[in-house]
DNA sequence: GTCTATACGCTGATAGAC
DNA sequence: GTCTATCAGCGTATAGAC
């Protein structure tokens, strides 16, 4: 089989960044940034085209409705933060504790959510405001990533890390729930995420360890 | 000055519940519900005049805007909610600890998101979704309420239960996210509200302490 | 006080020129 | 690919009957 000069448009859209692809990045980003700013309902395509110099009606082009475009951005926004999340854990020396893997995930994830990362905050702040279908979705894709979590709970109570009176599942709630309250309250100024994510991460340790 | 046989219709209303601040009332508790359940922007007023068999034009002879209906809704929310709070504070011993005060009002709090109080997890839901000049009247009440917090959280510090380590502030918001994000996730079933307030409360307690 | 009927504005979405 | 119309639908809000 003699090899393509070149793949099909279609194809190479997907692998390389094409004109179309390059500008359906910025859409996403741009999204972010209106939604996450101004919340679901708020938000107008309108303001979301004017963000990057473009007209509403053009975003059609690259999505097929409001709703789709949500989708999308909280598509990528998930599986961005579940995919810092296990490189930081993949970073980690090979030993590496139970303990140590848990607050590896709590202070990336927060700084996911704090660094500017607009995707990623944008989508924490929409799950409760997207509509259902959309919130569906996006809920089933994050099974995936509260599965891994609930791995590293369960390996840090393997470990006795864990005060045993304490339920799994309250407990990863909870930790989520401070982490990712923190998309709607943090400004930059005072305190760096780094600083918080320090503070969070001790707080939970310590939280869950047996009362000596 | 003989005294009137009868109050002025108006003053009526606001002391004892007259027909039209019944019906206020219902429907401020109707709003709730809808808001809880289908967010700030999903949530239509013929929907909430249907809950409790009214017409959507009928609301305007009680709120003058749909906004100001959110606003009232979350109004009497933080109200109730800083009121439970104190009274639960209030009820402890005199000589009540500031860990024991500090652990009531996260249990308190918890209680009144999850225990079918509509009113006060709606408003919990809303702050973020509600327009900015809504959001911004509603958080200037709660400085308040965020005071009693701080002050709880000092008390605490002082009696030498909180590392010194942790900066208050984000302690706080960290707090308040794993009490407020259960508004959303909590689903009446398996756990009781009381069981999972304690949960939480010995994680938050045991996660501030000093490390020995 | 609540209804019915209607006006109004706004925004998501479509069609076709370029 | 993006623009310029333009439409359609919906939900808030108002006016007036009852």
């Amino acid at each position: 089989m003699p090899a393509l000069a070149r793949a099909p448009a279609q194809v190479q859209a997907a692998e390389e960044p094409g004109k179309a692809e390059a500008t359906r990045q910025s859409i996403l980003e741009a999204a972010a940034r209106i939604f996450r700013r101004d919340g679901y309902s708020a938000a107008r395509l309108t303001d979301i085209a004017a963000e990057i110099g473009m007209k509403a009606g053009s975003l059609y082009y690259h999505f097929g409705s409001r709703e789709a475009l949500v989708e999308a951005v909280m598509e990528v926004g998930t599986r961005r933060t579940h995919q810092a999340v296990l490189d930081a854990l993949a970073a980690l020396p090979a030993g590496a504790g139970a303990l140590a893997r848990l607050e590896t995930a709590i202070e990336r994830h927060l700084i996911m959510v704090l660094a500017q990362e607009d995707i990623a905050s944008a989508t924490i702040k929409l799950i409760w405001q997207a509509p259902a279908p959309v919130r569906e979705k996006v809920l089933a894709e994050q099974r995936a990533y509260g599965a891994l979590w609930r791995g590293l709970l369960e390996g840090a109570r393997a470990a006795g890390a864990i005060r045993p009176d304490l339920d799994l599942s309250v407990t990863r709630m909870a930790i989520m729930g401070a982490l990712n309250w923190s998309a709607d309250w943090y400004r930059p100024g005072r305190l760096t995420p780094e600083e918080i994510a320090h503070d969070v991460a001790a707080m939970v340790i310590g939280g869950l360890a047996p009362r000596p």
